[in-house]
DNA sequence: TGTTCTACGTATATCGTTCTACAAAATTGA
DNA sequence: TCAATTTTGTAGAACGATATACGTAGAACA
């Protein structure tokens, strides 16, 4: 009955290494290393040691291993969570490291307005929370803040294609190539005229790189005088208004190719609302190919960047990071036109 | 530059919580005090303390914390992403949290199937991670292995109905009335042979909920003959083909009362391809008034549950529970519906 | 045989906080 | 004025892992 022996198996609270060890006949330090898959341990304890911690239901406190080691832990970062694009990004993640021990941990950096924070509330909390390395999706983050976040702890960012160094590691797919199919694939269905409603703040690389896309790709068709690039930021009335303005213009555009698929929505909607047929009046072309645009009432037209793709390589790459690689490595993956009723054929004129 | 001697105030590495009570030329313990808001410390000390912590720009570590005391953290666990409702939960839930220590990190429960597992791979993970407590939302989880969570730790559950003594809080709309209400609003607008697209496997105490709204009160409005419940996975093609069959069938619903948004959206899609207009041939209403909603090509009738307040609220109670309540409360909030033309007033008949 | 390696295990300091005791100082009460 | 109480601050042992340094046994080689 007395609870003051300091080596007394105590049965009420969780069950530690010690008594791992205890019941194994070995070590503490025996233990760890198994625990670790560290160097210098013999199959015939690792086997003992295995049978003990399932016998007991042993599970590693992530708290106490990251006062000196790992806590095997991952932050994802998503700028937003309305977009059902970034599931994938998260299904990727997550399939990758199914058979690790790492468990990711996601957060929202709501980061008010476009502020050049150096980095969000979550991104201090995150760090504060011993994260072992950190996957930034679509940051808008100066590149130099991300090469110092990259400084502090092993770091991969999705959706930003400037490099700095050997200090993180990027995913992305081609936007600039992106930008160029869906111009290749409207001028093919005759349309000439089209516009492109682009982010705002234009901060961001991959804004460059698909707005650099789109100019060059239509100077190429030789539809270089319609040129026509609006930026606008992501809330919806915003989107809205820029929409209506730009339908209702004189010289109102064969097609409009928009930043994001949420973003064709809207026009998809701004449009039906001003009468207008699609793609009779106006095609309407997204991006990231979410699960909305197969619905009959959306049929929209966007680009697929294979999300689950770029977030299975983001979280491959954090694992090589964190297990020692001090090198960068940047993937790209190539994106991929699926073809739907929004930006049809062009039809007579009237 | 001997950097052997036990109290040098390592500069190349983090700010630790000795270097400020150095600072400050204080105690460690006194440092700890403020940090916790904890009893014992004078205005001045604080003050002292404080200004040391802001000079230095010292951050606590979660990890170190999570040894003895808290980490400050809570895990939010969701069973999709692809529903833009949570994203609504999320922003309730931090803003509550946003002027208290917590911080929020949240996964998703990927149990594959409707196994009965006493809890999912997350929610351990969460618990090796030391979180203070933990916010799980629409689980499918019986309520005993919910309950046997709350023993574990503090626990607030958002989408179930079923209490469990004092071992959890419950956060909620009240499903049995917005299922009435939509009944209510639809028979008002002079549809009468109503259809309810359900969730499949029936295991949920909101679904039940839901499904008992929708009997009573077509019940009570004289639609008693015309009940038809039928239940559905989320998964897409498995909604198209139970819309298909519901709509293609000798006695097609006027009206189709949907789980969610997201199977509604579904539903426009389906009837749309099949050449039905939208309300005058079939009538759909969803459930979570999400931003889709508002669109013109939806147009859906939807009702809102307040995915913010939930959140809110749910995060609110965690931590009181966190703080030392041990008795159960348990959060309703009302359903109201959201008129849109999807399920507008019933024209002529053909 | 003795020497040198290697492979395997162990003892124990350590990480950065919290928290329990306890001591000292300030305040109160009579 | 002194005891009793309250307030304020400190010392130091935890918490549960990891990792360094070291000991030991067997194998390999001479």
């Amino acid at each position: 009955m007395s609870e003051k022996e300091p080596t007394a198996p105590r049965s009420g609270e969780r069950i530690t290494i010690r008594e791992v060890a205890q019941d194994a006949g070995v070590s503490v330090a025996a233990v760890s290393k198994v625990l670790r898959d560290a160097y210098g341990v013999s199959d015939a304890l690792r086997a003992k040691v295995r049978a003990s911690m399932a016998k007991l239901n042993y599970r590693p406190r992530a708290s106490a291993r990251g006062m000196r080691g790992r806590t095997y832990t991952i932050g994802l970062i998503f700028p937003d969570l309305r977009n059902p694009f970034f599931a994938d990004i998260y299904a990727g993640v997550n399939s990758a490291l199914e058979r690790t021990q790492y468990q990711a941990m996601q957060g929202v950096n709501t980061t008010s307005g476009a502020l050049n924070i150096t980095s969000g509330a979550l991104i201090e909390a995150m760090i504060d929370r011993q994260m072992d390395g950190l996957v930034v999706i679509g940051p808008n983050m100066e590149t130099q803040a991300l090469a110092d976040l990259g400084a502090r702890l092993p770091l991969v960012v999705l959706g930003q294609h400037n490099h700095a160094g050997d200090a993180f590691d990027t995913v992305n797919n081609d936007d600039q190539l992106g930008a160029r199919l869906v111009v290749r694939h409207l001028v093919a269905n005759g349309y000439s005229n089209i516009a492109m409603l682009s982010l705002s703040p234009q901060n961001s690389s991959i804004i460059q790189q698909r707005e650099i896309g789109y100019r060059l790709e239509m100077m190429e068709q030789g539809c270089g005088d319609a040129i026509n690039i609006l930026r606008e930021t992501q809330v919806l009335r915003d989107v809205q208004v820029s929409v209506r303005r730009l339908l209702s213009g004189a010289d109102r555009p064969e097609a409009i190719f928009c930043w994001t698929d949420l973003m064709a929505f809207e026009a998809i909607s701004v449009a039906t609302e001003m009468g207008l047929s699609i793609p009779e009046d106006i095609a309407i072309v997204g991006y990231d190919n979410t699960m909305f645009c197969d619905l009959a009432q959306n049929s929209l037209t966007s680009v697929d960047q294979s999300g689950e793709l770029l977030g299975l390589q983001a979280a491959r790459l954090l694992v090589e990071r964190i297990d020692g690689r001090t090198t960068a490595e940047h993937f790209m993956v190539p994106p991929r036109i699926v073809a739907r009723a929004s930006a049809g054929t062009r039809t007579e004129q009237e």
